[in-house]
DNA sequence: TCCTTTATAAACCTCTTGGTTGAATAAGAG
DNA sequence: CTCTTATTCAACCAAGAGGTTTATAAAGGA
């Protein structure tokens, strides 16, 4: 659950990054090596290096190697991992909303929504005391 | 476009926190208060506060207000954003896999596969030099 | 063997982030 | 008015992130 958390954080934190993200992009489209990920953006080789570093720690990309190459791989499974999270509450803020229409539709009044309308739902990752 | 890299930047970066999660998926059954959802952590009230800016930031969140509270209210609508770009990518890593799966079946080698097999797409967000 | 290419490691710097505490603001409630 | 509640602002601090440069490692190619 922890474990879940960590690696939610990481690959959210991965993709925070413009970089990153564009990293991603071209991956999608094929593997790639550093240095042909590199030329594209104007910091260093290091800092590419680095880059792909968080991407591989989050799980979103894998190496392997060919000769001095170490070619880089998108990993899009992981991307599940967020969209499940995403949806899950998406669906559940939009399940709320419904609700809340059809009680404003019972009793046809505006109301400033205040309370809360639905109880505790079993939140796994929630648990700080 | 750098306006939208930017947004999916502050989005990503607004979720790469446990406790902002955490925080979206309180909201997600229903508005709080920044009293309510504090009470949950063991930082300080002014840190879930800042932890709302960033949110509302993102545009993940909106606030109202009801006498002296401020109630924080989920806009789940900016999730599109993020699903949008991952499963640009997804399914772009998908139809190249099945593309490779193709090329392998045809010539049935094995072959580590180094090479890009598609060309350029047109990436509406890759934009560095 | 020696050189070149490709990539990483290490040390360092600066800016950002997430946290703190203490004061200020906003808005009822007595 | 004054007090209390709810929230934010400001100043500060430690740790982390992203960048740099210099040095090191790994692995063909001449």
């Amino acid at each position: 659950m922890a474990q879940a958390d960590d690696r939610l954080t990481r690959v959210f934190s991965a993709l925070s990054d413009p970089i990153r993200r564009d990293i991603v992009a071209r991956l999608s489209d094929g593997d790639a090596t550093v240095g042909e990920l590199g030329s594209s953006y104007q910091v260093s080789l290091q800092a590419v290096s680095k880059h792909l570093k968080v991407l591989e720690d989050a799980g979103l990309v894998s190496r392997s190697r060919d000769a001095q190459r170490r070619p880089v791989h998108l990993e899009a499974e992981v991307f599940d991992l967020m969209t499940k999270w995403i949806e899950r509450y998406r669906r559940q803020a939009e399940e709320r909303f419904r609700r809340l229409d059809a009680v404003l539709d019972a009793m046809g009044s505006p109301a400033t929504f205040s309370g809360t309308i639905s109880e505790d739902l079993t939140d796994t990752e929630r648990g700080a005391s």
